[in-house]
RNA sequence: GCUCGCGUAGCUCAGUGGUAGAGCACUCCAUUGGUAAUGGAGAGGUCAUGAGUUCAAAUCUCAUCGUGAGCACCA
């Protein structure tokens, strides 16, 4: 007689066990139609599973985030059961949700092609429309075993041998005559499962280990509801719309070119934005204490072997050759740092020393791993390194913590999420020291209060690291700052200083970046503002146009007082038309066009207009001054551009 | 690096075996026009590179390079 408790806290009693569709069927026929999946006591679990003894139940509906979760997952089955029909042969090895769908990794011969994805995704939509019902039957693990070894799944029998415990019942899952294993839940009936969309055909590794073989998948996206994808989709034209690549080449900033893949040509403007960025962050860093350096480009390989580099990322190095010298252009500045820090005998009353530099290095990515700016084979880091004692390293962190968020939030970025990783596989040090590194990290980001997670295995080889990722403006994650605690390079490139007793010491090596590469991050920026940077990082803040050649002397006389003033403007006196320079300048996206006419010329006058269209009226050059010097001083801050409007 | 796709004028793209096209940009001429495109003319391409098939290749085949999506990688 289980006594069932709802979320309301209402409680129903039945006379025997109850399927959770029967529960949904007793408090009402519109939940039971609409009932996904349930959970009991917080376990999700199928319509047809049983309650038998007291539980608190849940009825699991499309709009419950679980319900969306189970539907994506359903779609993939019905990706299988719709690639079966086309493919007989195909042999099917797993199909996941990810976040926004789901994808099925397939191995069969024929090659899919974009046509494929259409006929797929129709016939997934007959199948679907036909709103069969999804039928669970739990086997004992033999019979898993027979089953797929009758439908010749060589996949599901691998994970069934390794994966799913003898004693174990595993759910077959029949979509018509596709079966399917699952842990589950999943939909009790394709009714819910009519709004997708196959999205890409791609190669994908069987276990993602790049020494097996490489699989066919099938990405697709699914909702809830029409409406649902429909904003989903309209999501993604947006982000296309905001490619850096797209937008670089628009805006004339940059480019990239055959000869030389992966490394970027700054353009004027392009690299004004950078210049922008650069000086802030030196400015930053000069504030909290940081020395800036600059350290060789090309090193010979001994010092790389030492530092560990050679073993694990040789293959990654770009190296040269001359006379009986082994060298590599750096992949990155840590080693060189230690050989700044090695100059002339270290007290421990100079700790911690805070070396910076806006280090360039160069790493040899795989090909295929490239990606406009944001992935490239030449990089310069906000990079810096902190040598401090044991001691130091949690106060050193969170100082760190505070300058980043000053930087991002001057940037315009304000919900930044914390990760620790933690030591990989492949690493150097003892287990003694990774202790106590992330134990020392783990200690800071309690100290901080803000919440973080774990990334078991994701840390760098020499240390454990804590990573700052921040949201943009459609809500896409991008990783930038890190700070990593190192007990070991110090060490093997033979760093010491003095403690007060005298005593030889091993410095701890703090490796950190704020921004991560200049590169990703201005990549970041364009994609977050669509090319329509904010006044204090526009590569042109204000244009003065004149109407006719007879405003052209005082024209130039605005523009030079502004870049007097040590604003980016630039005059446009083309035999053009008004309309069109505006039509162009806006979308140049260059924040402020001034126009200049017989009357502002009369008046010693501006008559200013913003990238938005918005007409800021007549006023003098000094007024004008004060906009975009108060523009300047705010920088990217999005609060006090809120409590503007 | 792997799988699949793509590479035509500065840019965006059309062109499925028979003389290489459009719009924008560029140059020149006219026009001096008050807030998102003034009109006209001109110039511009070894169709990524190399090899092959064919009477004939931008078009078909192979290789190389680059690039896109994803996988793997990411100090």
């Amino acid at each position: 007689m289980p006594v069932i408790t709802l979320p309301d806290g209402s409680q129903r009693s039945f006379e025997q066990p109850v399927s959770i569709l029967q529960i949904a069927e007793d408090i009402g026929p519109g939940l039971a139609k609409n009932a996904v999946a349930g959970r009991i006591d917080g376990a999700r679990v199928d319509l047809v599973d049983v309650v038998s003894s007291d539980a608190a139940v849940e009825i699991i509906t499309p709009k419950d985030d679980d319900g969306l979760e189970i539907i994506r997952h359903s779609c993939a089955h019905l990706l299988g059961h719709a690639v079966k029909q086309l493919w007989p042969d195909a042999r099917m090895a797993i199909g996941p949700t990810i976040e926004n769908g789901f994808y099925y990794d397939i191995d069969m011969e024929h090659r899919l092609t974009e046509d494929d994805l259409v006929a797929l995704e129709k016939r997934m939509l007959e199948l679907a429309k036909t709103n069969y019902p999804v039928v669970r039957h739990k086997v004992s693990w033999q019979e898993a075993v027979d089953a797929f070894k009758a439908r010749n799944e060589p996949y599901k029998l691998e994970i069934l041998e390794q994966n799913v415990a003898r004693d174990d019942r595993p759910g077959l899952y029949h979509h018509e005559e596709y079966v399917d294993m699952c842990r589950g839940p999943h939909v009790p009936n394709m009714k819910f499962c009519h709004h997708f969309k196959l999205m890409r055909v791609s190669g994908a590794y069987w276990r993602g280990d790049s020494n097996n073989a490489q699989l066919q998948r099938i990405y697709g996206t699914a909702w809830a509801d029409k409406k649902q994808l429909k904003a989903h989709l309209h999501f993604l034209e947006e982000a296309a719309k905001r490619d850096h690549r797209k937008i670089g080449k628009k805006l004339d900033l940059f480019h990239l070119q055959e000869e030389a893949p992966g490394m970027v040509f700054w353009h004027a403007n392009g690299w004004t934005l950078y210049q922008v960025i650069e000086q802030y962050m030196r400015q930053k860093q000069r504030e909290h204490g940081y020395q800036e350096i600059r350290t060789p480009q090309i090193v010979d390989r001994s010092l790389w072997e030492k530092s560990g580099h050679w073993d694990k990322f040789g293959d990654d190095m770009f190296t040269t050759h001359s006379e009986s010298r082994d060298n590599a252009v750096k992949p990155m500045n840590c080693p060189c740092h230690i050989q700044v820090f090695n100059q002339g005998l270290k007290s421990y009353r100079d700790l911690p020393l805070r070396l910076a530099e806006f280090g360039s290095c160069h790493r040899n990515e795989a090909s295929g791993a490239l990606h406009g700016i944001m992935r490239v084979r030449g990089f310069t880091q906000d990079d810096g390194h902190i040598f401090c004692a044991e001691s130091q390293i949690q106060s050193e962190v969170a100082q760190f913590i505070e300058m980043l968020n000053e930087v991002y939030y001057d940037f315009g970025f304000d919900e930044v999420i914390l990760k620790l990783s933690t030591r990989p596989e492949k690493r150097v040090g003892n287990d003694e020291d990774w202790d106590r590194a992330e134990q020392a990290l783990a200690s800071a980001l309690d100290a901080y209060g803000k919440p973080w997670s774990l990334l078991p295995g994701e840390g760098a080889f020499y240390g454990p690291k804590v990573e700052f990722t921040l949201k943009d403006s459609l809500g896409r994650m991008w990783q930038c700052g890190t700070i990593q605690v190192d007990f070991s390079m110090p060490g093997r490139l033979d760093a010491q200083y003095v403690d007060e007793h005298g005593d030889r010491q091993t410095p701890v090596m703090l490796h950190r970046a704020t921004l991560g590469s200049f590169e990703r991050f201005i990549g970041i920026l364009i994609e977050q503002h669509a090319g329509a940077m904010p006044p204090w990082l526009a590569p042109v803040q204000a244009m003065v146009c004149n109407i006719t050649d007879a405003q052209a002397d005082f024209v130039q006389k605005v523009q030079n007082r502004l870049i007097s003033e040590g604003f980016r403007a630039k005059a446009d006196l083309r035999n053009e038309k008004i309309g069109f320079k505006i039509r162009e300048h806006t979308i140049q996206r260059v924040p402020y066009l001034l126009v200049i006419g017989d009357k502002e010329v009369e008046n010693e006058a501006v008559a200013v207009r913003t990238r938005e269209g918005k007409d800021l009226g007549v006023m003098s050059i000094d007024a004008f001054i004060e906009i975009l010097s108060a523009d300047n001083a705010r920088k990217g801050r999005l609060v006090e551009m809120e409590s503007e409007l």
